[in-house]
DNA sequence: ATGGTTTTTACTGCGTC
DNA sequence: GACGCGGTAAAAACCAT
C-alpha cells in the first residue's frame, strides 16, 4: 500500500504543472505549442488553437493536502470487459502481509483467509457471474490461440455479456456462445478467421458454432457485414512469404472484382486465396496452388475457378 | 424437406524440369 | 517420372425457402 501511495502522488505532482511545452511545433507557423489550463493546445506565436477539449485526466479540483488529492483524483484503473466484473470488484491480496510488508500474526492470517473465501463467494455470487467468468476464460484462450488482438477480445466479451443479458444462454453451451462471440468479434474487427480455424481451437464442433453464431447474430441484431476478402490477404501473403508488391496486387484484383460484382455469393476466403495466387503469378513470385490452398484452407479447384474470374474481370476493365 | 448454388473430391491429360 | 497446372463429373456442403 505504501508503495502505491508514493507512486500515485508523484504522478500527480507532474500533472499539476498547468502548462507544458510540446515537442512538436505549430502546424501553421512552427511556433511553440502550449497546453493551457482550459484544455486547449495553443500556439504561442500565432494563437492557433490546435486542439480543443482535451480529456482532462488530472485531479478534479484543487486539493490542499495529500489526502484530499487522492479523494478528488479522477484517476483509477481502467475498466475492462475482459474480466467478468469489469475489474471493479474488491480483490484481497493472497500474501499474508500488511500494507507495510510485515507478515501477519496467525490470528490475523486466519481472519484474512476467511475474508478471502467470502469475498470470492460474493464476487461470483450468482450463476450468471460464474457463467461469465468461465466464458471469458474461454474467449481469452481462443483469442490467444488464434493470435487475435485485445480489442477483439474486448468485443467478444461485450457480445457475450449481451447474449447473457438477453437470456440467450439457456439451451446453448457456454463454449458454443463464447466461440460464436469470438467469431463475430473477429469479423467485426476486420481480422476474420474462418469457421474452420475457429473450430480448430474451440471445444465445440463447427456446425454447432455456426448454428449458435447465426442465432446470436439474429437475436442481438448484430451487424456483421460479409467478410471482406481483402482482410484475408495480408495473412495469406505473409504465410506464403510474398512481397508487398504481390500483396497490393492481390488487393487491386479484389477491388476490381468487387466493382464488377463478380464476387457475390462466392466464399470470401476462396476469392482472397485466388487473388493472392494470381498476384504471385503476376509479380513473378513462386507459389503453387497447393501452397495457397494449404494456408487458405481452400481447395485448389476453387482457387483455379476464382482466379480465372479475377483475371477476366481485370481484362474487362483494363487498369483504372 | 427441397432445390439451386457453390465447394470439394477424385481422376485424367498435358507440358516442363 | 515427378510436379505443377487445367479441366471435368459427381458428391457433398451450404443456403434460402
Amino acid at each position: 500500500m505504501s508503495e502505491y501511495l508514493r507512486t500515485h502522488q508523484s504522478t500527480d505532482e507532474q500533472e499539476d504543472e498547468q502548462t507544458e511545452e510540446r515537442t512538436e511545433g505549430c502546424p501553421e507557423c512552427g511556433g511553440t505549442l502550449t497546453a493551457s489550463a482550459d484544455h486547449e493546445t495553443v500556439c504561442d506565436d500565432c494563437g492557433l488553437v490546435v486542439e480543443e477539449d482535451n480529456i482532462d485526466r488530472g485531479p478534479e479540483w484543487r486539493a490542499f493536502d495529500a489526502a484530499e488529492k487522492d479523494e478528488k483524483s479522477r484517476v483509477g484503473a481502467p475498466t475492462t470487459n475482459m474480466m467478468h466484473d469489469k475489474g471493479l470488484s474488491t480483490n484481497i491480496d493472497w500474501r499474508d502481509q500488511d500494507a507495510y510488508g510485515n507478515s501477519l500474526s496467525s490470528n490475523q492470517r486466519q481472519k484474512m483467509q476467511r475474508l478471502r473465501k467470502w469475498n470470492e463467494r460474493f464476487r461470483t455470487r450468482d450463476s450468471k457471474e460464474r457463467n461469465l467468468k468461465q466464458a471469458l476464460g474461454e474467449i481469452d484462450r481462443m483469442a490467444s490461440a488464434l493470435g487475435l488482438p485485445d480489442n477483439v477480445r474486448e468485443t467478444a466479451s461485450v457480445i457475450y455479456r449481451r447474449a447473457l443479458d438477453e437470456n440467450l444462454l439457456p439451451g446453448r453451451s457456454i463454449e458454443g456462445v463464447s466461440t460464436s462471440a469470438v467469431y463475430a468479434a473477429a469479423r467485426q474487427a476486420g481480422v476474420p478467421r474462418s469457421l474452420d480455424e475457429i473450430a480448430e481451437v474451440s471445444r465445440v464442433e463447427k456446425d454447432e458454432t455456426a448454428r449458435t453464431y447465426r442465432y446470436v447474430v439474429r437475436e442481438l441484431g448484430l451487424e456483421v457485414a460479409p467478410a471482406d476478402p481483402e482482410s484475408y490477404v495480408p495473412r495469406f501473403a505473409s504465410d506464403l512469404d510474398l512481397s508487398d508488391e504481390a500483396e497490393n496486387r492481390a488487393r487491386q484484383l479484389l477491388q476490381n472484382a468487387k466493382e464488377q460484382g463478380v464476387h457475390s455469393g462466392k466464399s470470401p476466403v476462396g476469392l482472397a486465396a485466388a487473388a493472392v495466387y494470381a498476384a504471385a503469378l503476376l509479380t513473378n513470385e513462386k507459389t503453387t496452388q497447393a501452397a495457397v490452398s494449404e494456408v487458405a484452407d481452400i481447395s485448389e479447384v476453387t482457387i483455379r475457378n476464382r482466379y480465372h474470374e479475377l483475371l477476366e474481370a481485370e481484362q474487362g476493365l483494363p487498369m483504372a
